[in-house]
DNA sequence: CGGCGGTCCTGTCAGC
DNA sequence: TGCTGACAGGACCGCC
């Protein structure tokens, strides 16, 4: 579900809500997500505080006291739902279940359980197996046009697909692979090696322009992203590509097309992309 | 190492 | 109305 300005939204949101409070108990309504949760997962986070949060790629960090972080990984259907009503209740694919000393509960659902969770110790973490590989951040300095384009010539698949693979940048998902392609006017098809150092720069930048902007309209909401305050967000508004097979191009009038990439869709103008 | 396809899982929706 | 198949925001793994 969520790519890198829901998950930043939602880091937001617990960080407002949880900072500082201890971890009464946790309730594993399943032993596994995606993978088995840690053996002990429960009774070793409470008693625990949650002293900041962090994201790294599509990571949620959860720095707790006692020198360890909490890793959740949403996966395409997870969500965080924060309760302050201190109802002890739970919905059908609450999988963990979190209750804070004030009576604030965070409900971990996820029904396609392609989400994650563990523990690291917290310098660890830049060399667990899931981090170890992962790239660039796209908002950060080190992901200049120069990256970008060196990035992109070694490589021979189409550059959608470059620019999804996280260990190039990470965090840019279906949906804003798709903007951002369309913001620099670069054909989701094109070979990567073949992106001129030039359009690098301008797709970083657009990379760059389409997840800020993401971010500040509180991420997207499709069928079942929350924010974790319960709101929606509403950079769906924005898109000019995604799901817009059929529509209008907003710059030229053409129309947008669809292709399948990777097994996954493609949203783009072939007027104006090349 | 690069590239590609399969795979995990459930829900929803279009089409018949 | 009910069934079936396609598709959904991710990303790992194993094979070539």
């Amino acid at each position: 579900m969520p790519e890198l300005p829901e998950v930043e939204t939602v880091c937001q949101g617990l960080l407002k809500a949880t900072q500082g409070l201890k971890i009464a108990e946790v309730v594993c309504r399943r032993d596994a997500l995606r993978f088995p949760l840690p053996k002990g997962f429960a009774a070793h986070l409470s008693g625990r505080r949650i002293e900041s949060i962090g994201r790294r790629a599509k990571y949620i960090l959860l720095r707790l006291s006692g020198g360890e972080t909490l890793i959740v990984h949403l996966g395409m259907s997870g969500r965080l739902f924060i309760d302050s009503d201190k109802k002890k209740d739970h919905a059908k694919h609450d999988h963990v279940i979190f209750y804070f000393n004030d009576g604030t509960v965070v409900r971990f659902n996820d029904p396609r359980r392609f989400g994650l969770m563990d523990i690291a110790a917290n310098d660890g973490i830049a060399t667990h197996k899931l981090f170890k590989h992962l790239g660039a951040e796209p908002l950060d300095e080190e992901f200049s046009g120069t990256y970008l384009h060196a990035q992109l010539q070694r490589r021979k698949i189409a550059v959608k697909l470059a620019i999804m693979d996280q260990k190039l940048v990470v965090g840019v998902g279906n949906i804003y692979a798709s903007e951002a392609l369309y913001d620099a006017r670069i054909s989701p098809n094109r070979p990567a090696h073949k992106v001129t150092a030039k359009e690098a720069a301008r797709l970083q930048q657009s990379i760059k322009k389409v997840l800020r902007l993401a971010i500040k309209s509180g991420g997207s909401s499709l069928r079942d992203y929350v924010r974790a305050d319960g709101e929606l967000g509403y950079f769906q508004h924005h898109f000019k590509t995604y799901g817009r097979e059929g529509e209008k191009c907003p710059n030229c009038k053409g129309l947008i097309s669809k292709i399948i990439q990777g097994g996954r869709s493609s949203f783009y103008c072939p007027k104006c992309q090349k």
